[in-house]
DNA sequence: TCTGGGGTCCTAGGACCC
DNA sequence: TCTGGGGTCCTAGGACCC
């Protein structure tokens, strides 16, 4: 198995495109550090970083726009390169994968030479620097790629895992943030090898079962998990940060129809519609909540989404009135189930009293949606809709970050 | 000094059914 | 009558990842 990411990729995309870029350290991103050149993470900056703090870490830092219909172009480029390899290739994002190679090695010989060849055509044919790690399983491969960074490769040979893992940090286990590795160094836990030491039912307690389970499978190198090639997303949603303003009935209602408008349309172009409605309403100090519902039918009509996603987000208000004001509102929809265009045209068949009020059409593909979606598949996506009209005073991120991140985590299998 | 957007998975309690 | 067990679904919250 190999797991192949690549390096400071928004970065060393600029970098690729801007040889004066090359050696000096750069941020992708402003108000947040997207990614960090290597030069730039000398200085501690990290990705996820407000701007204001890598600057101060960093003050030759040099700040660079997003250039994301290029990473997008690259991403897949390298992506078409690990294909030549084996045609079981597992996306996780946009810049980064797991191969299974097992049966490429009468083609391209073993493992390590798969990776080392992977590597070089990479740098040659596309430019960028890629790590790769090669190991039995992919949770063990994974942790060899972040070892191999920046631009290495490393082997973990059959039979050397305990050898490999022992003295690692328990953080560069795939599946373990800030709040586990706090819980495991109370215990004393700060190595794999810790770990390993330490009995699963121990495991269990401080972390609950799945993880103290996953853990210790980890431990004693068991990852029974194959290559999955076409994953098909379980929810589609958006958000918008607001700053922090009045929860006024007439944001939240602008803002869910513009989050609904891209859910619901991604929903349609995807070809489904879902079940489960999830609002998110984020308040001040970053406090959230959520509110959902599920409904008898999946629905994909922006209105129905709309206005149900309102209601919800309503209740949330309303269970905590001493919050005023709120930072965020999201909206997620989930139970997705296939639903093709002719099924969409069919709402009959409900009883009125089974949807709320605005869902009876909730299933259908009604004329206004057919209509935008439309236009959106002739002239883009910024073509029609409340975009403009409601952000005009609030600082939006990209249109095309939004895109990108879309794509992100979205089918695989389809190019 | 709180900064973006899009996801996945787990847990716990309650409702409900057999 | 309040004593048993098991399973599924739903809701809310949290941790984590890229």
């Amino acid at each position: 198995m190999l797991h192949a990411d690549l390096d400071a990729f928004y970065a060393s995309v600029e970098q690729l495109l801007d040889p004066s870029l090359r050696g000096r350290p750069i941020a992708v991103g402003g108000g947040v550090v997207l990614a960090a050149s290597y030069e730039a993470r000398a200085f501690g900056v990290r990705g996820g970083m407000p701007g204001r703090q890598a600057r101060a870490l960093c003050p030759a830092l040099q700040f660079v726009g997003g250039n994301f219909r290029e990473y997008q172009r690259l991403g897949d480029q390298v992506i078409e390169v690990l294909r030549d390899f084996t045609p079981l290739v597992e996306r996780i994002s946009i810049d980064e994968a797991f191969l299974d190679v097992a049966g490429s090695t009468h083609l391209f010989g073993p493992p390590p030479a798969i990776a080392q060849a992977i590597r070089q055509r990479v740098r040659d044919e596309i430019g960028l620097p890629i790590s790769v790690g090669v190991a039995g399983t992919k949770h063990l491969a994974k942790i060899a790629s972040q070892v191999a960074k920046p631009d290495g490769l490393v082997v973990v040979p059959v039979g050397g895992e305990q050898q490999f893992l022992h003295p690692l940090p328990v953080e560069l286990i795939w599946g373990v943030g800030p709040a586990a590795a706090a819980r495991l160094a109370s215990a004393g836990v700060r190595t794999i090898g810790d770990l390993a030491a330490t009995p699963n039912p121990y495991l269990r307690h401080l972390l609950g079962t799945a993880v103290g389970d996953k853990l210790s499978a980890l431990a004693s190198n068991i990852d029974p998990r194959t290559i999955e090639r076409d994953h098909t997303a379980s929810s589609v949603g958006a958000q918008a940060a607001l700053g922090l303003r009045d929860a006024t009935p007439e944001l939240v209602h602008t803002t869910l129809g513009y989050l609904a408008d891209r859910v619901a349309g991604r929903l349609r172009a995807g070809g489904c519609a879902g079940r489960t409605i999830t609002v998110r309403v984020r308040f001040a100090q970053l406090r959230s909540v959520t509110r959902s519902v599920t409904l008898p039918a999946a629905i994909c009509a922006t209105i129905a989404l709309t206005d149900i996603a309102t209601e919800l987000a309503l209740t949330a208000l309303r269970d905590h009135p001493d919050e005023p004001r709120i930072s965020l509102l999201a909206v997620s929809v989930s139970q997705l189930v296939a639903q093709h265009v002719l099924q969409l045209e069919l709402p009959l068949g409900l009883p009125d009293d089974e949807l709320r009020p605005g869902t009876k059409a909730g299933a259908a593909r009604s004329d206004a949606d057919r209509s935008v979606d439309a236009i959106r598949t002739r002239f883009g996506r910024g073509a029609i809709g409340y975009a403009a009209i409601v952000f005009s005073d609030v600082r939006r991120v990209p249109e095309q970050f939004r895109e990108l991140a879309e794509r992100k985590s979205g089918r695989h299998g389809s190019d």
